[in-house]
DNA sequence: TTATTTAATTGTTACGGTACAATATAAAAT
DNA sequence: ATTTTATATTGTACCGTAACAATTAAATAA
């Protein structure tokens, strides 16, 4: 691990173990130089890390502070790691209803950017979160980049499997999503009444060299839905 | 301006009207160095801040690419501006129902980090997009940051206003949301039946220093809305 | 041809330094 | 007391340098 993002490491839990909370103040940079025994500017990409992750905000002339924590059981968009198996302690499990190697739809290929004749892993899941239905979920995976898929591997993180098994390197994603009603099929796989609310989301997935490897379309139930984002502003 | 910014914007606009399409490379970094006679630790400043917006992606000992554009028509969540006049071409007018000085409510004062005591500004709007109905928007604004407001600045964008009159920088943002049923009262406002689908967002504006300034709840018509997101990896 | 090794390209990390801008604090003036 | 002015604090911009790591391209070997 890099220096930087071992300090910010330390930083961050530093701010758990010690529950600061919105507002608190860090100290100063000179501290951490010293702390650390490291230059101005490796605190200062430390830092510039954790403003990107939402964890601080810096203020010239006055200090380091702590940023606001998300409210408990809202799933954050931008952590970009999939689903993990928990989510604020609630345990998260899916079910694995298709697993096959088929073409893409043109609808996939495009955003995989792959040939529509190539093959490509399709998986249908539901995913259930505190005994109730999370959502339903379909994904492509570009078969050039995700070389092998299994029952057990689709169950547990895909994305896991990928970093640590593949030793590929997630990079940056794109997020679409809108409300709308779920059809019939989608009701009874998420135990809901027909035509109830649903949010569609669309996410595709690329690697850190820019290559999309998963596209994946996903129908949530309204009843557990809680999302969060944090914005920046970065105006030129 | 500051140097790295202005490159930053130069380089944009290089994109746009060169038309640069998702994965074509932009010149190498010495290039840039050149180009802009800086240091290359500038231009690098300059990219990683393209980076942040979701406008390129770099790849050591590869290049600089150009990242996927956002679909036409979806509203991009990370911006951060508050609503523009105008998106993607279409015209975004609004409506006022109310403005007034009041107590907030226990929620808002919370989220303004003020006093419940303390009045603050209250404005609800009803927001139109090509002549449908966008969203119901009720936002509260902390007194000792925004002092006065009135009709015009209200229909108009506060934001611009908060920026250019009062000359105070917006930071960052806090976004909530989820998905529900619209009750009667919103359904009429949104000229939509009782109980259609709706996106309910709340979002908790702050200004550089970290001050909140602006809790917005916002109820949008699901037929109008789409989204889209930009996540980063930016793993530890 | 195909695979392997080597070299060149290209972005990233980390250092050091100087000047500066925004904020906060202390001192002085009203 | 309140406002104004000076001073100290604190993060940001920009420069330059050196070494490094991931990728790509070229050269070599199988």
């Amino acid at each position: 691990m890099l220096k930087y993002q071992q300090i910010a490491a330390d930083i961050e839990q530093e701010i758990v173990d010690k529950d600061l909370q919105q507002g608190d103040k860090l100290p100063v940079l000179d501290a951490f130089m010293a702390q650390f025994d490291v230059s101005k500017s490796t605190i200062t990409k430390a830092l510039d890390l954790l403003e990107k992750k939402g964890i601080v905000y810096q203020v010239r002339g006055s200090g380091i502070f702590v940023r606001r924590h998300k409210r408990r059981g809202y799933i954050s968009l931008l952590s970009n790691q999939g689903f993990k198996k928990e989510l604020d302690g609630f345990q998260i499990t899916s079910e694995v209803l298709a697993l096959d190697i088929r073409r893409p739809t043109a609808e996939a290929a495009r955003n995989l950017a792959v040939n529509p004749e190539e093959s490509v892993y399709y998986v249908k899941r539901v995913r259930y979160i505190n005994g109730q239905t999370l959502c339903i979920e379909e994904s492509y995976y570009n078969k050039s980049v995700v070389s092998y898929l299994n029952n057990e591997i689709v169950s547990e993180s895909i994305f896991n499997y990928i970093s640590d098994a593949l030793g590929l390197n997630i990079g940056f994603s794109d997020l679409y999503f809108n409300v709308g009603k779920i059809n019939k099929k989608e009701a009874e796989l998420l135990r809901l009444p027909d035509a109830s609310p649903g949010l569609f989301m669309e996410q595709i997935f690329h690697l850190t060299n820019g290559q999309p490897f998963d596209f994946s379309k996903i129908t949530y139930n309204y009843e557990q839905s809680q999302f969060f984002i944090q914005a920046n502003n970065y105006f030129l």
